[in-house]
DNA sequence: TAAATAATACCGAACGTTCGGTCTGTTTGT
DNA sequence: ACAAACAGACCGAACGTTCGGTATTATTTA
């Protein structure tokens, strides 16, 4: 196996980690995807990697500086590299969008070794809402990180208005957010529906579809 | 004042609530509005209140049972009953909800006596988010709640669609789903862009104005 | 209508447990 | 031999809850 995540997890700053502390940091990701900070405690931390606390604060100087660490993690997981999508059209534009989710999902499963995608993606959500409401510093990147989609999403709508792709009297800026709520929206609606069916891709799909169809020329 | 939630406040299964049963919900629901389920303490509640532990377990046999019923005061508040929605044409069907959200939040605000709209929204999601997590309970309401609020809007789009105030080629479902992902993801949005400007009424707008302008004939 | 009784409202010290974190000592690798 | 890696007993603070008790109010009795 050769994830992404593993990247992150050795080099975060561009200097290999303590082999020990990877380790650390893997298995305590799994009890804050199942739980809130404050309900993790140490005592499970310790015994889930069955090390000691020594050995813990050996390598963290404190739970936060773990937890912030994971989210640290899970942010870089999402980031997306716009200046490698296709910019030939808005369609191929979201068809790659939608492939790069579908594979940051079945990433993140792999990492969790998890079979209930929908459970994952609720604590998944819960851990990054969490430390937005919690360190305002993680605020910050979700913004640059939303500002970031939305300049890719609004040149490739522009270059789509003018070659005629589409046509559509609302502005560029409303379309990309039309298209970026649609993403956190049917994510929220994929999340609540876990008991039901389908997987988050494809309700992503259909609503991009929806969009899309009702614009083209 | 004559707010709503004072009905769901004394009187949750139509009879009277003891007053200061009442008085411990409201005053702990702006405690549980500003950090998570854990992080309140009893010793924050008794204080707030003014009461005594032992005053407290009077009245509640458990902190649990306080947040859960807050959470379902929560839920009744957001409760939204369709069928007084106008249903002559879709663009007054989307005025009016825009109307009730934004009444919706008005109320809240005044509950709490905030003037930081965002950062109560946020700490708003979050508990209904933790309660969901929590406790599964909740998931059933809030998909219930959702099911409704489908059914309303594909009524409506249908409609629409029959009597030519709209035409598309898209399911009459997928653009109800298109609508409901804007009420999520312009919600996410503006939480997150909480120390920008512009408040979650302006975003929903633009986006329902976005959707309707391209399927109106 | 006053005294007696019952019911409710409320208090705050104390309980057992758990929390995140520290400290001292031992093992391991070089 | 010496530092890094680890173990786990231990710490004080804080946690939710309990409990014995006292005011206050409502109801019954004489």
């Amino acid at each position: 196996m050769n994830l992404k995540i593993d990247l992150y997890l050795y080099r975060p700053n561009g200097r290999f980690m303590n082999k020990t502390r990877v380790y650390i940091l893997q298995t305590s990701l799994l009890l804050f995807l199942q739980k809130s900070y404050k309900e993790v405690t140490m005592k499970e931390i310790v015994e889930k990697t069955g090390l000691s606390k020594g050995a813990f604060y050996h390598y963290f100087s404190s739970k936060e500086e773990l937890f912030k660490e994971i989210v640290m993690l899970f942010f870089s997981m999402g980031n997306i590299d716009y200046s490698k999508f296709p910019n030939d059209s808005l369609y191929n534009f979201y068809q790659q969008y939608l492939t790069h989710t579908t594979a940051s999902f079945i990433q993140l499963n792999e990492l969790v070794g998890s079979n209930d995608e929908s459970t994952l993606s609720f604590n998944f959500f819960f851990i990054m809402f969490e430390a937005m409401n919690r360190f305002p510093e993680f605020l910050a990147i979700e913004q640059e990180d939303y500002d970031q989609a939305h300049m890719a999403w609004c040149e490739i709508i522009d270059r789509a208005m003018v070659n005629g792709e589409i046509k559509t009297e609302s502005k560029k800026e409303d379309v990309a957010d039309l298209f970026l709520f649609s993403t956190d929206g049917s994510f929220i609606r994929f999340l609540n529906n876990k008991h039901y069916s389908g997987n988050y891709s494809d309700y992503l799909k259909t609503a991009f579809e929806t969009i899309y169809n009702n614009i083209k020329t």
